[in-house]
DNA sequence: TCGAAGCGGAGAAATTTCCTCCGCCTACGG
DNA sequence: CCGTAGGCGGAGGAAATTTCTCCGCTTCGA
């Protein structure tokens, strides 16, 4: 591939996770390719259509988030900060920009499948080895991570975004909501109301019928 | 005003609030519209334009969220569990759908202007009492709590919305934010990076002039 | 240096969004 | 219970946005 070619990909699926996290995934192509400041034709020629670019998009980001649960699991001693790295990890990607095609029924592609069976058993490591050191609270599922990372990733509405354009704010926010806006002297909390959510959980949520409204 | 009238206004506040939770403050009105259940002309007869509409609903959420603010502060005893309430409440209310509207310059309206000053006047004496009682981590302010609210109450992308219908998975996540994912045996969290963010961290963000892309 | 591959802009076609007109319906005072 | 003022929804034309292609120019890489 010319290298001004790979170049356009990477400005255009940059642009694309963008506007995704904004706008959702039927956001306008004209947005995208008006923030990746390349041609229409651009993106027309090397994606069929809207499908193409969500699974290139998709893969791409897996891909990255896979190699980011085995450093976590390879690098940090302790289970849960392995936990606590994955979840950054995730939410510097900005996974929520595909999360719903990963769950979702709609991806055929086998390589994409297994990827993210890979990666979310690489999760389920992490969270099993977290829950036994006894530092995770035992509600707190593989579910419950990842919708954080997704929320606390998405931008911010209207001007707010310009609060946390470099993402310091949203790693500061993981952080407390990861310990906690308590104080240590603090008593015991209530536990959390609820079950754990696992991944599973994500998974039949988004695989229901969609009731289109 | 005759009750039918009435009642529509209701579902077009109710519906505008999901849509522009959604989409953002310059979604279809049409979308509005439908979500009602209501006719085009409906909304058209009330509100002349889109900011009009935009208006009563942040006048709507607002004094909701005053109420909720004084409410806490009344029947809450410990500082911290009012802290807590208001929180909830304020994610409750989707405060996100109108958030960018109560910080940018563009609210010209008086009433909203002083109902505005009344309840960040509220949240921060919460505050300040919570910090006093040594509950609430010293680096959390304003700002944090209310980003927390809104990044946690804002709906979940795709198929996933649906995980959370009737808001009881937003509010086990704002619990365990304000409480931490670790056991209480846990050692001290690292403080958390960054300064305090304050309301007033928020109105200066959103009222830099816009860079429109 | 040359050919193949890639690029962006102009713009036609299709779709979405905005907004009004108008005939029917409903609330509510008498 | 009835009259009517006020409210309602749907049809649909105008305007704006979005999609997607053609084509002449530029850039890469052998």
């Amino acid at each position: 591939m010319r290298a001004d070619a790979e170049r356009s990909r990477r400005r255009i699926l940059d642009a694309a996770r963008d506007v995704f996290l904004e706008r959702g995934l039927d956001a306008p192509l004209d947005l995208i390719v008006r923030r990746a400041g390349v041609g229409p034709a651009t993106l027309y020629r090397r994606y069929a259509d809207r499908e193409a670019l969500v699974r290139d998009l998709t893969g791409d980001l897996l891909s990255r988030l896979e190699a980011a649960a085995h450093q976590a699991a390879r690098e940090e001693g302790d289970a849960y900060a392995a936990v606590r790295r994955f979840v950054h990890a995730a939410a510097d990607l900005r996974m929520g920009a595909v999360i719903p095609v990963l769950l979702e029924g709609l991806v055929v592609d086998q390589k994409l499948i297994e990827s993210r069976t890979r990666t979310s058993g690489a999760l389920d490591d992490l969270i099993h080895a977290a829950h036994e050191s006894g530092r995770l609270r035992p509600e707190v599922g593989a579910g419950d991570l990842i919708l954080l990372s997704i929320r606390l990733s998405r931008p911010l509405p209207g001007g707010l975004s310009r609060l946390d354009a470099d993402g310091t704010l949203l790693h500061r926010h993981l952080d407390l909501a990861l310990d906690g806006l308590t104080t240590q002297a603090a008593p015991a909390p209530a536990p959390a109301p609820g079950e754990p959510l696992t991944f599973a959980d994500l998974v039949a949520a988004a695989d229901r019928p969609n009731a289109t409204d």
